[in-house]
DNA sequence: GATCCATTTGTTTTT
DNA sequence: CAAATGGATC
């Protein structure tokens, strides 16, 4: 029954109400006949897979939890899934839900289906970023939730300039209720699913006292005129679409036989919701993820999701990939004992296929500078070892940490890349030249033109912007319509005046010419007759020549659409700058964005308390926040296939000024007999390495009786007037019961923010007005009572 | 309207 | 010690 046919009777596997019923092969552990028969004549594409592998690939009926530990081969299941799906027939391309986090990720998995399904494929329609796949959705069913089907998208940027007006609007003091606040505060609802009108009230109180639901209902309607959505909004309005739709939630649940789930750790409510709603909870999910290994927290994710797959679909079966084709045995040790502090955990072991290796190695240096040319002389050791710069990497906590190395590997002439930093599409020059095509194509763009309307200088200043931004008001008219209305008019002081009108002709000619010009010479045409490209040209900056680069590889890249309005509808989700992965060279990146990479060598800077883990996400989120920056540890050290190297050193400059330092406490939790210490002495005997494990590493011959280590930790008591050990102690001991003692409206002190009310308790998260920093979120055990 | 200086504020980042 | 604001000045 696996041909193309019989996949097409979807019908009869439904009952009227679009249950599911699945008449195929029983549910559940143990493979069927057919199945294990399968296996018997294993097609290629299952080779050299292991037991759990073959049997997450093979799980294709009901809910699946495939719980896949670092190295274990996650995507490789993911593909192949889909390829075994697809060559026994059970559904069509286009019947397969496939969602990925990145755009990165879900090339890849397209690519290596295509490698597995040996040569060309029928592309995968579905296959995509969560938010690729509801613009998908959104696009073509847009007035459904009132929005015209060439809605723009709104970055970041966009969305905090829009906020900005709404408040300055609103007579709020912009100062203390920043828009970038406001804009957090709003991501947060929407990450939560939370339209307006469902703002917890505690939670409304802490912006503009309590005018946030209000100010959001403000923004949305705001983006309605503006036929615009942010991020968030793409799975808020996709939700909402299915939701008040039966006929349209149903054709989805029906198309799609298959649904599969990458980086299930990383999900927020509303892509959980989504989830649910297209997917039955005994339907065909397949979930792929690692709880050890979330590290989003603070973007919305939603651990919990994973933790609660198995309550949330019924009969599902959960398969745990343990077997790490990646890393060494000490490597393993060493992040699996680490890991094991953290209590809110599925659990998994990892198992290594390499036996032994080296340790792990921990080393204490007297300062920043002197880590980084610690760790440049190991790469030149290593290198003359014949392993490649691209197999190594530097992992770091925040970026404000890689200039170090950067000026380091600079004088030392290591070539070296950043990883991560601000994005291809992010970059000025490719923001404004989007924000010309942008207004004109879209004339009522509002955003689009108020960006550049005086870029390059034109003359028009904060004065003219306002005449013509209340004239829109008060017309409900687009800014570029109200711009036209005025220039015939006194309004406007005569400079400007001919300023704007000579603009809005270029405008009119650009749009003239959509459909007579290829799109590509359309766009420079604009940039170079709005005076964009003289600009930079004129600029004598460094940056000026990279950025004229930059809006070449812009106008390359339109190169693969049809037109400019196709161009506008994906760059917004899709661009992103692919990096020239060419030349030997070191790899500097956050840890962050070291989640799925691997490398022979990894260096992993920075492990002192306050920096990691981070005082801010210990003050923030209390013990979760210590248990995400664990996890962020585990990712690091599984990052490595021969050698981690972890550094830790005693000074450190914070802000600009130096400060002594003590070892994170990650350090001590690693298992004494996977690590080695380095002895740093021998390139700088002013200071030795040091630590708890001499005893262990006698043999090896070292100096070990005092130094840095235990200087480093009677430091501790000493230093207890500092706020991260007082904190620290309180903050593993208390626990919500703690929190109960506080009561609303109550007045309290709070060591970094002074004095404050309590506006709303959550568990043991608290909001407090404060009266000098404005409202904060703080965990409860920071907080005294007066 | 543009430019310069002072003040402030500092994680992590994808879409 | 930066970068990024914002206000004051030209």
């Amino acid at each position: 029954m696996q041909n193309k046919e019989a996949s097409q009777i979807t019908n009869d596997e439904y009952s009227e109400d679009g249950i599911y019923n699945p008449v195929s092969e029983p549910l559940g552990e143990s493979l069927s006949i057919s199945q294990q028969a399968r296996m018997a004549s294993a097609p290629p594409y299952l080779d050299g897979l292991n037991d759990e592998q073959r049997k997450a690939i093979l799980t294709i009926e009901g809910p699946l939890l495939v719980l896949a530990g670092a190295g274990t081969g996650k995507t490789r299941v993911l593909t192949t899934r889909i390829t075994h799906i697809l060559v026994t027939g059970k559904a069509r391309p286009s019947e397969i839900l496939s969602v990925t986090f990145t755009n990165k990720a879900a090339r890849e998995m397209k690519h290596r289906i295509g490698s597995l399904m040996g040569g060309v494929v029928e592309g995968m329609p579905w296959l995509g970023t969560f938010h690729s796949i509801c613009v998908k959705l959104l696009r073509r069913h847009a007035e459904l939730v009132g929005l015209k089907s060439n809605f723009t998208i709104l970055d970041t940027d966009d969305q905090i300039r829009l906020l900005k007006q709404i408040i300055e609007a609103e007579d709020i003091d912009a100062k203390k209720w920043t828009p970038r606040g406001l804009a957090a505060l709003i991501d947060g609802w929407k990450n939560r699913a939370l339209t307006p009108d469902q703002v917890p009230q505690g939670d409304a109180m802490i912006f503009a006292n309590g005018r946030g639901a209000e100010l959001y209902e403000l923004y949305q309607s705001r983006l309605k005129i503006l036929n615009a959505v942010d991020f968030g909004d793409l799975l808020m309005e996709a939700i909402r679409l299915l939701r008040e739709n039966d006929d349209i939630l149903h054709k989805y649940r029906n198309q799609f036989k298959y649904i599969l789930v990458d980086e299930y750790q990383d999900t927020n409510v509303a892509q959980y919701l989504w989830l649910r709603l297209l997917a039955r909870n005994d339907g065909n999910i397949c979930c792929v993820g690692d709880d050890d290994q979330s590290i989003y927290g603070w973007r919305g994710a939603e651990v919990d999701n994973i933790l609660r797959f198995e309550k949330d679909f019924i009969s599902s079966t959960v398969i745990r990939l343990e077997h790490n084709y990646r890393s060494t045995q000490h490597i393993l040790n060493a992040a699996s004992h680490l890991i094991a502090h953290n209590e809110e955990r599925l659990g998994k072991t990892l198992r290594p296929d390499a036996k032994d290796g080296e340790k792990v190695t921990v080393s204490n240096v007297w300062d920043s500078v002197e880590e980084a040319r610690s760790i440049g002389e190991d790469i030149e050791r290593r290198q003359r070892d014949g392993i490649c710069l691209n197999e190594m990497a530097i992992l770091v906590r925040t970026s404000s940490q890689m200039r170090e190395f950067e000026d380091r590997f600079v004088t030392m002439a290591i070539p070296y890349r950043v990883i991560g930093g601000p994005r291809f599409y992010e970059r000025m020059e490719i923001r404004d030249a989007l924000a010309y095509f942008r207004a004109v194509l879209q004339p009522a763009d509002d955003l689009a033109f108020e960006r550049i309307v005086n870029t390059p200088k034109r003359g028009l200043g904060n004065a003219t912007l306002g005449i013509l931004r209340s004239h829109a008001r008060s017309e409900q008219i687009p800014l570029m319509a109200a711009t036209a209305e005025l220039v015939d008019t006194e309004e406007v002081k005569p400079k400007p005046r001919k300023t704007l009108r000579d603009l809005l002709e270029s405008f009119a000619r650009w749009r003239s010419q959509i459909d007579t010009l290829k799109h590509t010479e359309l766009a420079e045409i604009i940039l170079e007759e709005s005076g964009y490209t003289e600009m930079w040209q004129r600029d004598k900056s460094i940056e000026a020549q990279g950025r004229l680069d930059n809006l070449k590889e812009l106008i390359r890249s339109m190169d693969g659409f049809e037109n400019m309005q196709g161009f506008l509808e994906h760059i917004s989700l899709v661009l992103d700058s692919e990096s020239q992965a060419d030349e030997a060279k070191v790899n500097i990146m956050t840890l962050h964005s070291a989640k799925g990479l691997e490398f022979d060598v990894v260096y992993l800077s920075g492990w002192e308390e306050g920096l990691f883990p981070s005082q801010r996400s210990l003050d923030e989120n209390g013990r979760a926040g210590l248990e995400e920056e664990r996890r962020l540890a585990y990712v690091g050290i599984t990052r490595a296939k021969k050698q981690a190297k972890i550094y830790f050193a005693n000074n450190r400059r914070i802000h600009g000024m130096w400060q002594s330092t003590t070892p994170s406490r990650f350090v001590d939790e690693l298992p004494a007999k996977d690590v080695a210490v380095i002895d740093a002495s021998n390139s700088n005997n002013y200071n030795q390495a040091i630590s708890r494990f001499a005893a262990h590493d006698m043999k090896f011959g070292g100096s070990y009786s005092t130094p840095g280590w235990q200087r480093a930790k009677q430091k501790k008591p000493t230093q207890a007037k500092r706020e991260p050990q007082i904190l620290e102690g309180n903050l593993i001991a208390s626990s919500s019961e703690e929190a109960l003692d506080f009561m609303l409206g109550e007045r309290i002190f709070h060591q970094k923010f002074g004095y404050g009310k309590i506006i709303q308790i959550d568990g043991n998260k608290l909001s407090i007005d404060f009266e000098k920093a404005g409202s904060k979120k703080v965990v409860a055990s920071f907080v005294e009572k007066v």
